[in-house]
DNA sequence: CTCTGGCACTCGAACGCCCGGAGTGCCAAC
DNA sequence: GTTGGCACTCCGGGCGTTCGAGTGCCAGAG
């Protein structure tokens, strides 16, 4: 167990490093915060922390620079979330309320959190697992060709197109269309599938291989587009990573390509409250000397997705915190209202 | 004017710099290229060129880098572009073949694209401006709330919230959607404002506020959707920009962050044939020491909308041209299929 | 008039060197 | 447990040297 005044120094160390993106040795530690005690004790304490593996030295002699442990501790047990300015939050508000659809919604949260954190901001569009139907519409083509489309309750719309083995008549279209509306809408897309299971059974023999295609049609676009879209911005916040950053820069660059890696990092997240995932936390290599703060956001106390920020290990943890809980809360809020 | 063997040089001037990304010398230059002739003669060139404003040292007593000036006389005059191989063909056939939907088409156009260049890719979504209407609807949400809906044939569907002054019944609303959709289906977006003008006439006068808000509303969602949406991938690439990339990525970034900027980009493309912006010919400021290549794409000779790749100006002209001009012949293929 | 070889000159990159400063670890003393 | 002192380490920056690639110019040959 770290004695208090060890742990003061490590936060001390871990805010100097944050500010200044280089190393830090006892005598700076003292000057710049008031420890009470004398550069040797701070060094013997460093010793102490570097033995335990919360600090490292990049070369003999030069000063030491938080491990990923050593940022573990700091955001478990040193520093807590950083609550944004008055000013700072009229701010999001007014941002966030002049949007006028749910990608315009997307498209600003994500730019205001990349402005805000400075870093590389991640937004997830609202989940259709937890959505509810809000209406389902059919539409003739071509004699064997149907048009399938799906509005959700936040406003999404999904289609798909539908080859029939036979010719499916107007009359069979239309009643199709109100039935399965009358027994879909206003519920949950998990609750579909049994829903509508029996629906084939009641129509004529020869349109039922048609009403199966397009049922398991709208199921297929359920479980698809659970792998959801998201947006990301302030990639140009890259460019303040650090100075060897052709190296570090690359990886993550392309995990931003690869929605499955992001949907994976966001998904994280805690259902309850703020993930940090710390450097090598991180399952994915490319990110391992990066940082993931993401939170789950909705309306009514349900996480209908999450959002959250990709920046270097060396970040401002308190502030960043904020910024995302503070965001998650006003998109949240904005959902509920629309 | 300049030489026969001017030009030449200037070629192999391009070539080899593009090729080892250093400053090219005399000596260097006659060891490579075949140019018949010896070291001092080729200065003595390269002074004119020099003169001429095509080459430039980047330090006294250093070998010579092409201007922007330099590229362009190379694009235009010197250089043709390079066809893929039969493989790279087939390859990028069976890549696009296996897309789903317009999105997939996107999205697999994108990656594709960025992976033949090596550069960021860019491509704009078929335009709506040129589509046509395959279907409009409408739902009632609430009484005095209504959905629209409109399909092109492009697949593409946008959305959009009605807001009626007064409830509007449903059998208003099915007449609505009845004469809306035989006026408007299958004619192009362009033509729909004087097909619905006289509209509102012919319904009783209690539902002509709303017919008016709903078709407004239409014709909304026609112009907005000019300002069209695009896909960008393959950014990791920056990375192969050049040892003093900080610098030069930044605002790199940050203008494929700017949809406004992007589509001026791809705009400038000329309507036939394919448009190569060099360094400072682009208007944006951020993107002067990159070169834009961009092409037209579409199905039956028309051009539905435009691609691109984003790269540094010392890039491999041909080759890219060549991608880019492969990539979209092929996506205006499967466009036409679909 | 054009091309060529020769020659002196110029720089930048790489290398080695030295020095100063910041930082460390250890130890003896308080 | 804390402190001051001290010797040691190592990085970074500044400086001079060398090396090589490249240039400009000029006189002479075709």
């Amino acid at each position: 167990m770290l004695s208090e005044r060890r742990l003061e120094v490590l936060r001390a160390i871990v805010q100097d490093y944050v500010g200044t993106e280089e190393p830090v040795g006892s005598k700076a530690l003292t000057e710049r915060h008031r420890l009470g005690v004398s550069p040797a004790t701070v060094r013997n304490d460093m010793a102490v922390l570097e033995e335990e593996g919360y600090i490292a030295q990049p070369h003999t002699s030069a000063g030491r620079i938080p491990t990923d442990k050593g940022y573990r501790l700091f955001v478990d047990r040193l520093a807590g979330v950083k609550p944004l300015s008055t000013p700072e939050r009229r701010a999001i508000q007014n941002f966030l309320d002049g949007a006028v659809d749910l990608d315009d919604v997307v498209g600003r949260t994500v730019r205001l959190l990349a402005q805000l954190t400075r870093q590389v901001a991640v937004v997830q569009y609202p989940s259709l697992t937890r959505s509810t139907v809000r209406h389902v519409e059919l539409l003739s083509l071509a004699p064997a060709r149907l048009m399938l489309v799906l509005i959700t309750d936040t406003g999404r719309v999904e289609q798909r197109l539908v080859d029939c083995q036979a010719p499916f008549g107007e009359t069979s279209l239309a009643d199709l269309r109100a039935r399965l509306n009358s027994r879909v809408v206003g519920r949950r897309f998990t609750d579909v599938p049994q829903l509508v299971q029996d629906l084939p059974e009641s129509f004529e023999p020869e349109d039922r291989g048609t009403v199966s295609t397009v049922l398991s049609t709208l199921l297929e676009t359920l479980v698809e587009e659970a792998e959801e879209r998201l947006m990301i911005g302030g990639t140009a916040n890259l460019t303040r990573f650090g100075h060897d950053f052709p190296l570090t820069i690359r990886p993550v660059l392309e995990a931003l390509e690869e929605q499955v890696v992001l949907l994976k990092l966001l998904g994280e997240a805690n259902e309850s409250g703020m993930a940090v995932r710390i450097g090598h936390e991180n399952a994915y290599e490319g990110l391992n000397s990066t940082s993931v703060v993401s939170v789950g956001y909705g309306s009514g106390g349900e996480t209908v997705a999450k959002l959250g920020v990709v920046g270097p290990t060396r970040m401002d943890y308190p502030g960043t915190m904020g910024a995302v809980r503070a965001v998650a809360r006003y998109v949240g809020q904005i959902l509920a209202e629309s």
